[in-house]
Parts: structure tokens; C-alpha cells; sequence
RNA sequence: GCCCCCGUAGCUCAAUGGAUAGAGCACCGGACUUCUAAUCCGACGGUUGUGCGUUCGAAUCGCACCGGGGGCGCCA
């Protein structure tokens, strides 16, 4: 915002460094001055000072850099850009008049509205892969993490000027699957799946390792099936067919629950096929070494690569029997999406388990040929716990289902808005429930850092206290409140007519903040930054509620104040937009 | 044996190598005749696992160790 300011300080400063012959360091850093109620930027001399002290001078670093720091204010002092400058610590502080940096920070979010925050076309193509549900399976707060983290990257990948394209990838074949076939045909030939789909057919594979583990003879019906499987027999083709999509649209009522879209489906079954055929060129060209059939298809990456230490080790590529594994399918998916579109960038939103196996897969992509492997990035996150650090798991049923954890979260919320706001009609309770419920689901996996596992806890997912989604929502709804009392009155950003109070300040600092924030959580894709903002900015705002008022102030005040207030609601939208929750008028 | 991640207030977590390490929860004490109290204000709470090093400056970077979790040839 203030990029012609820093630059003429900089050449300033570069002047008078030069003209008394001090070392000049390769770049100044600037950043902001921590913030005190006051806007303006910093840099420091540390490192001039450090220059001067290695070329043999006898100095106090700290003592010198606070003296280059007064000299230099000393000739900034006049200049008309800043209202204020100061040497603090060996810090430069070059202040803006606080009138003015408001004025300007609302102006612009008035004017940019929903694109407040948004960052230049970068003009890269990036996919994001994430959720990879497994059909013939439950759905769980386990899962969730990769649906909902992937889904919000995008939308900060894409605010940021990213062109993204959105794709899953579903497991739809392996031994699982041939489980609940098995299972489905022995006992529950013909049924129908009920109304809640995900978790009928989570139930009847649950069912089919319970049988499996009670009678492992039976064990011998599974693997027969697995050759029918196999062979291609049409009775099960058909069957696995019909039942696939039984999850598929199991799922497709979930992520649209959740509001989360793609643009792209892979199946795991489409990339076997063409996987095998890579395994077979690997082997042609001798770097996969074909073993069968004593033992697999293998790539001896550490020895391709001349490498002492192992590293990347092994990587089986195709079963001894010729069946394709899940590095099978990965080397042609990644094919895939790099053919399928011109990507700069592919990214994959999985559990950090799948580490080494990735590095695997595209260091042997790599010593292929591909060029594109490079280009490879795995986004990797920690698990969904349960207390005591217990893995959830659908096979042995240590699971809590999606649709239960939404349900009770909607219900909790029903009965708060109950409370809190009873005269609201029957239909508006429902969806501020739902609207709530979801945000609270959501908040506490988007607020970690990718690398800190998450325990689920219920009494936790349903608190809707303190650090939460509710609250942020909350803070959108008064300011709607405002406005809405407020007559539909819009006025343009002005110059504020009165000494901002510090809540006032405060608020317009972290809006300010927001495009910078959205730059950095998409380069380091975190989605902590923007949990971080959006609550910072609910709680700026919730102090300036409680200290300004708004519609009995002052014409000219309220006026200014009404403005802020429209731009304090934008920018908590835009935040609660990109982390894929919604921001409600009342609640 | 090799590799990855985590360790910060009683608990859950923040903190582009930078100025006095911050929030929430819990506990204690306050504030609704006011634009929605799902809120706000105050108090309490720290040898950033330990040691050495790099640096003008380290919770942050490097090495070693301690404690916890995870991954390492035909599971996904």
C-alpha cells in the first residue's frame, strides 16, 4: 500500500550511507512497526551495522545501528510522505498520518468488495487433489481433514490469483471393495440402499471384516471372488458397478452439505490399466527390474541414483501376479493430470503416512523423463485422532461418522439460537443452525498448523466458545445489524472527522493486514493464516462494537463509522469465504 | 538401522531470524434501560524439552541428546 513511500525513503537512505561511507547492505528489509495504535513502516541498520563491524571497526552493533538510525531520521524528518519518524532500538520508524492510511484502507475495500484481498493473476495452472474417499466405505471425521483443508487451499489459492483446478480421486477398487461385495452378496442380495447411503455401506463392510475376523474360512470365498473380480466375470463387474455409484452418490449429498466442489474425478480403477502399461515401459527401459515370478516389479531408486545413504529406497510397482498396486495407479495419475491439463503445478492433499511413497513415485517418474515430476508438491497434513491417540479406523468400527458429528453440531446450534434469538421464524433457525454447526465443524481442522495432529474430542467440536467459527460469525452478524438499521446508506470512504479511538485504529490495522495474509497462506499453504485473520479481525471488531457507537454518534462520525463498519463486514466475509464457511445475516 | 513430524502458560494452540513470546479454554473478579451479552473488561499464568553452536539478534537456523508420534518390498 505504501510501496512509493518506501522506495523514496530507501533511495534516502542509500544517500546518506553513501555520502558518509558506510557499507551498504544488499537489501533493506521492511516490514511494518508493531503495531501501538499508530501505522508505519520500519527497517533496521543491524546489518549496516554489521557490514562495518566485519570490515574491522571496533563497534557495538546495537549502539551503531541506533546511531545510523538517528542520523538518518534526522535527514528524513521533513519529508511530506511520513507524519512522523523516529530511531527506536536501531530501528528507522517512519510513521503515515492515521486520517489518511484510513481513509485509504476503506476506500479500497469499498471499492473491491468480495475482492478485497485478492492477489494479481499469477497466471499459473495449479491442480489440487484432496479428499480420496474410498467407495464401499464409511465416511468419517477422519477424512474430513484432507475435504475440508483441500477444499479451503483452493479457494485461497484461487483468491490469491491462482487458476486452480479442483480434482478427487476415489478408491474404487482393491480389497475392500471385494469384502462388501462378498459380504453384500451373501447377505443382503438385492437390498437397496436407505436414505443415508455413506453409512449403510460403511455398516455393511464393517459387517464383513466382523464376519471375516469371527470365521476366517471364509476367507477362501473372498479370494474367490477376488479372481472373479479378476477375470473380469460381468455379474460382478455390474454388481460393482451399481454399488459404486451407490457411494458416489452418497458422497456427492455429503460434499454438497459440506459445500465443497471439483472440477475433475479420478477413480482409482481408471488409472490401473494405464499404470501397468508405464510399469511395462519402466521395464523396457531398465529401470524397473522385472523379478516375476518368484518376487514383483521393483525400481531400485537409491542404486538408479548412485546414492550411498538409502533414501528413497524400493518401490514396488506391480505385484508378482501382475496385479496393479496403488504405485501402480499413482505413476499414471500423475501422467494423467499433467496430460489432461497443462499444469504449472500439482499438488496433493494427503495424510502424511504417504510421505516416502510419494518421494518415491515421482523421484522414479523423474528418472524416467518426466519433466513434470518436479512439479509434484504433496501437501501433507497429520491425522484425525481420537483421545488417547487412537487411529480411527472403518475396518474395527473406532470411527465417528460425518453425518452423526453434523447432526449433533446442528442440533447444539439449534438449541443455542433457540436461546439466544427465539423470535426468529422456524425456517431461519434452521439454517442458522446449519450455517453455525458446519463452521464449527470446520474452523478447528483449518485453525492447526498442517503438521500438529488434531484430537477429536466431542465436548470440544460442539464448544462454540471462545476461538471458533460462531464467534467470527457473530461479529458478521452485528455489523450486519448495523447496517441494516443503518438505511441502506453507503457513504464513501472519508477522512475520518474526529481522533480515531484505539478500537477504531485497531479494526482498520487488521483489515489492512488481510491482502498480505492471503498472499502468504497460499504460498506456504496454510489455512491457519486466515483462521488467524478472520478471528483477529472478529475480535477487533467485537471491541469496537462494545467502545464506538455507531448510529447515535455524530452525523459526520457516524458517517465515517458506518463506512468502516461495511468494510470490517467485508473483510470478515471474505475470510469466512475463503476458509469454506458461511457468514450469516442473523443468527 | 535409516527417514519424517511434534515438544511454547495447568489444557488446546499462535508467533515473515527482529522491538516487552501472544490468544482461547479452565479458574477468580467485574459490565446488559444501549447498534444482538454466541459479547466486552480485568486478574492469574513462561528457564519456549535439555545442552552446545551460527548470528548484531534464536521459540524460529545447525549439531547432539531427552520425550512422544509416524514411515520404511508386493496395504492404501
Amino acid at each position: 500500500m505504501f510501496q512509493s513511500e518506501q522506495k523514496e525513503a530507501e533511495e534516502l537512505i542509500h544517500h546518506y550511507l553513501e555520502e558518509n561511507g558506510i557499507p551498504i547492505p544488499e537489501a533493506f528489509q521492511w516490514g511494518n512497526v508493531p503495531f501501538k495504535g499508530e501505522w508505519g513502516i520500519s527497517t533496521s541498520f543491524f546489518e549496516t551495522a554489521a557490514l562495518e563491524a566485519r570490515s574491522g571497526k571496533q563497534i557495538n552493533v546495537p549502539e551503531r545501528a541506533q546511531e545510523i538510525a538517528q542520523d538518518v531520521s534526522a535527514r528524513l524528518e521533513k519529508h511530506r510522505s511520513f507524519s512522523r519518524v523516529e530511531a527506536v532500538k536501531g530501528y528507522l520508524n517512519l510513521y503515515f498520518a492515521t486520517g489518511e492510511f484510513s481513509r485509504k484502507v476503506i476506500a479500497q475495500v469499498l471499492e473491491q468488495r468480495r475482492d478485497f484481498g485478492k492477489g494479481d493473476p499469477k497466471g499459473e495452472r495449479v491442480m489440487v487433489e484432496f479428499s480420496q474417499p474410498n467407495t464401499h466405505k464409511a465416511f468419517h471425521v477422519g477424512h474430513l481433514r484432507s475435504a475440508i483443508l483441500g477444499d479451503s487451499i483452493c479457494r485461497i489459492m484461487d483468491f490469491a490469483g491462482y487458476e486452480v483446478v479442483r480434482a478427487n480421486y476415489f478408491g474404487d477398487i482393491g480389497l475392500h471393495v471385494i469384502k462388501w461385495l462378498w459380504n453384500y452378496m451373501k447377505y443382503h442380495a438385492g437390498e437397496e440402499p436407505p436414505q443415508d447411503t455413506t453409512r449403510w455401506m460403511g455398516d455393511i463392510y464393517a459387517e464383513a471384516n466382523q464376519r471375516l475376523e469371527e470365521n476366517p474360512d471364509l476367507e477362501s470365498e473372498v479370494r474367490e471372488l477376488y479372481a472373479r473380480w479378476d477375470a473380469r466375470d460381468p455379474e460382478i463387474v455390474d454388481l460393482w458397478q451399481n454399488t459404486r455409484q451407490w457411494s458416489l452418490d452418497g458422497f456427492e449429498d455429503m460434499y454438497d452439505t459440506l459445500n465443497i466442489h471439483f472440477d475433475h474425478l479420478y477413480a482409482n480403477s481408471q488409472a490401473e490399466k494405464p499404470g501397468q502399461e508405464m510399469v511395462k515401459e519402466l521395464i523396457e527401459e531398465g529401470i524397473a527390474e522385472d523379478l516375476r515370478p518368484e518376487d514383483a516389479v521393483i525400481v531400485r531408486i537409491d542404486e538408479l541414483l548412485g546414492l550411498e545413504k538409502e533414501q528413497y529406497r524400493v518401490l514396488v510397482v506391480l505385484r508378482s501376479d501382475g496385479t496393479a498396486l496403488y504405485a501402480t495407479e499413482d505413476l499414471a495419475l500423475a501422467k494423467m493430470k499433467f496430460t489432461d491439463y497443462d499444469l504449472n503445478k500439482s499438488i496433493y492433499v494427503v495424510d502424511v503416512r504417504q510421505q516416502l511413497h510419494f518421494q518415491q513415485v515421482w523421484k522414479t517418474l523423474e528418472i524416467a523423463g518426466y519433466e513434470w515430476a518436479k512439479r509434484c508438491e504433496h501437501l501433507s497434513y497429520e491425522l484425525v485422532n481420537l483421545p488417547g491417540n487412537v487411529v480411527m479406523a472403518s475396518r474395527d468400527g473406532t470411527v465417528v461418522l460425518l453425518e452423526d458429528l453434523i447432526r449433533e453440531a446442528t442440533a447444539r446450534a439449534l438449541e443455542v439460537v433457540e436461546e439466544k434469538n427465539p423470535s426468529l421464524r422456524k425456517q431461519e433457525k434452521q439454517n442458522v443452525a446449519k450455517t453455525v454447526g458446519l463452521g464449527a465443524i470446520k474452523y478447528p481442522l483449518l485453525a492447526r498448523d498442517n503438521t500438529k495432529i488434531v484430537t477429536f474430542d466431542w465436548e470440544k467440536a460442539l464448544d462454540f466458545n471462545g476461538q471458533a467459527a460462531p464467534y467470527i460469525q457473530y461479529a458478521h452478524v452485528r455489523a450486519n445489524s448495523i447496517l441494516r438499521r443503518a438505511w441502506g446508506l453507503l457513504p464513501k470512504a472519508v477522512t475520518p472527522p474526529h481522533e480515531l479511538e484505539p478500537a477504531e485504529i485497531n479494526l482498520i490495522e487488521r483489515i489492512s493486514q488481510l491482502p498480505d495474509d492471503v498472499g502468504r497462506a497460499a504460498e506456504e499453504r496454510k489455512t491457519l493464516h486466515i483462521t488467524n485473520t478472520a478471528y483477529e479481525l472478529a475480535r477487533a471488531f467485537n471491541k469496537f462494537y462494545k467502545q464506538c457507537p455507531v448510529l447515535d454518534a455524530p452525523p459526520r462520525v457516524r458517517k465515517f463509522r458506518i463506512s468502516l463498519v461495511v468494510a470490517a463486514r467485508q473483510a470478515i466475509a471474505n475470510t469466512l469465504n475463503l476458509l469454506g464457511i458461511e457468514a450469516p445475516p442473523v443468527m
